[in-house]
RNA sequence: GGCUCCGUAGCUCAAUUGGCAGAGCAGUUGACUCUUAAUCAAUUGGUUGGAGGUUCGAGUCCUCCCGGAGUCACCA
């Protein structure tokens, strides 16, 4: 849709216009910084004791125009950069009526961005500040942002008057979001700051970082619709993947130790506030050991990118406390259900009367699903919500986990964890299939299934089984969810306050 | 996809039973050389998400459409 400015928008133009007329470019091309805001004020409050040497201190700084505070032949502006603010005194005795006067008839104004020279002092009123003696506009801001006050309290805390809180137009236009709500600011820092503690950690145990193919011509490693694309010149369909699994795996065949790739993952399904089409997932896959160095490795890795990201391994999550210290509770799939619905599923042992067993209990079971889908639905209805300190729920039925080693001496049972945290699943994990012959016929398993549910399956992967005839090392193999455990660790509530810009219906 | 709720000025929100669309902030004009949500005075700004309908009269009621939120379903 074209563009159609509003009246306020236009004024901003028609300054622009008076100022270009004035021969002062509204986008020079130059710019000059000697010090950041938080860099000018530090190096002033360093030395302020000195007297006149604090009074020496010249700086140019620049950033945006967040407060103006304009009177006859003084004004007081606020500049924003990305490390925060200081305030510019600007008095028309030290820059000339004609400069002041750009600033009193707000030919720059609120949101433009500015570079000012001076020297650093301290205002009457005690706040830090630098008395400009040549102020430039670096770039005119046609639009202006949201109108937010803030005043500083004597604790330091912050009050803020207005602000910018529609969802929607904060999710669409997530630059103005970032811009005035340093908050949001905030967690998409500490959202890297995960990103990269989950990679020193496992670089730290010797994991070698690697990228597999995101476009995949089968897909595979989950359970999910895939979003498809096409190929022109090869005139080949490619799917994009809902897993990295299958090709991280291959690698242990290919002799590498231990693996693992930070990437995104793409599901056709539904969104919510733990669901987007499009995901950051870390996979790893390391040899010689099981589900239990895997349920290890987990709750440090956890407990550590916590520690790195909030200083502690005790978190705040929406107002419960939550404690990702090591070790975390551990407890089977079938005696977690057994407690909390009074279900024993092995009594159960397939789908209609199961299905029987929980619309006994008043828990929807709807006919036509299978056994293991049943005790997925009561995992996640009657277990999954209790689930709020970590904890480990351990060995699932065998026919909703394809890539796991079944449990030795139980023919239901694989040995799969998935953790859980603040009622939400984080992550799943197996002590992962390595005998050709048994993945070929789960892979044969699981197409059954799909067409008894008349759903679409999962294309069987030769070159998967061509791989691990060549002989795979026993292994553990783990994939978590980077956006849940980053709502975790900011107190988000919606997976879409941790996306910068999150998936939404395009806008006619 | 089903159900419920929401959409009013650039931002945040009002508007009685269906009865003249309003406020604060920002913007505009003026005053002010140490302000801190600066203050004071005056003032501009609206296709009430869109299209129909009911009515003397619709922001308000009805239908459809668009967008969003919540929830269920689907799904890790």
């Amino acid at each position: 849709m074209p563009w159609e400015p509003t009246n306020v928008e236009n004024d901003r133009l028609e300054k622009l216009a008076r100022l270009e007329a004035l021969g002062i470019p509204a986008f020079p091309n130059r710019v000059e910084r000697t010090h950041t805001t938080r860099a000018a004020v530090a190096a002033y409050e360093a030395i302020e004791a000195d007297g006149e040497a604090a009074e020496s201190i010249e700086v140019i700084v620049c950033g945006r125009v967040r407060r103006q505070n304009i009177k006859g032949k003084v004004a007081f502006i606020h500049v924003e950069d990305g490390e925060g603010r200081v305030q510019l005194m600007i008095r028309q005795n030290d820059v000339g009526e004609e400069n002041y006067g750009l600033v009193k008839e707000k030919l720059i104004e609120l949101d433009d961005f500015v570079q000012a020279r001076g020297v650093m002092m301290r205002t009457q009123a005690g706040e830090v500040s630098v008395q400009v003696f040549e102020l430039r506009l670096l770039a005119k801001a046609v639009s202006p942002l949201p109108v937010i006050k803030d005043r500083v309290e004597e604790d330091g805390t912050v009050t803020r008057f207005g602000t910018f809180s529609d969802v929607e137009s904060r999710y669409r236009q997530r630059y103005a979001d970032l811009a005035v709500n340093p908050d949001v600011r905030d967690v998409f820092r500490k959202r890297a700051g995960t990103v990269s503690a989950i990679r020193r950690f496992l670089d730290a145990e010797g994991f070698l970082e690697v990228e597999t193919p995101i476009l995949q011509p089968i897909y595979g490693g989950a359970a999910a619709r895939p979003f498809v694309t096409h190929h022109n010149q090869l005139d080949q369909d490619l799917f994009l993947r809902i897993s990295f699994e299958l090709y991280l795996k291959r690698l242990l065949v290919g002799m590498y130790d231990a693996v693992y790739e930070i990437g995104r993952d793409f599901r056709n399904e539904g969104v919510s506030f733990k669901h987007n089409p499009e995901f950051t997932q870390v996979e790893f896959y390391k040899a010689y050991i099981d589900y239990h160095g895997v349920m290890n490795l987990t709750e440090r890795l956890v407990a550590y990118a916590a520690e790195q990201v909030t200083g502690s391994s005790k978190i705040t999550y929406q107002g419960q406390a939550i404690d990702l210290t090591p070790p975390w509770k551990r407890i089977t799939l079938r005696d977690a259900i057994r407690e909390l619905s009074g279900i024993d599923y092995v009594d159960t042992p397939d789908a209609d009367s199961l299905g029987a067993a929980m619309r006994q209990k008043g828990i929807e079971a709807k006919p036509g699903t299978t056994w293991g889908k049943l005790i997925d639905h009561l995992l996640g209805t009657v277990v999954e919500p209790t689930l709020i300190q970590p904890t480990f729920i351990l060995d699932y039925p065998r026919d909703i986990s394809p890539f796991a080693k079944m449990v030795p001496g139980d023919p239901s049972h694989v040995e799969r964890f998935e953790f859980f945290i603040a009622g939400m699943e984080m992550g799943n994990a197996f002590t992962e299939l390595n005998d050709p012959r048994d993945q070929e016929a789960r892979f044969v398993e699981m197409g059954r299934l799909y067409d008894a549910e008349d759903d679409e399956a999962a294309p069987l992967d030769e070159d998967y089984l061509r791989a691990m005839r060549y002989g795979m090392p026993p292994c553990g193999g783990w994939g978590m969810g980077v956006d849940r455990l980053t709502m975790l660790l900011t107190d988000q509530r919606t997976i879409r306050d941790v996306l910068l810009y999150p998936h939404m219906r395009d806008r006619e």
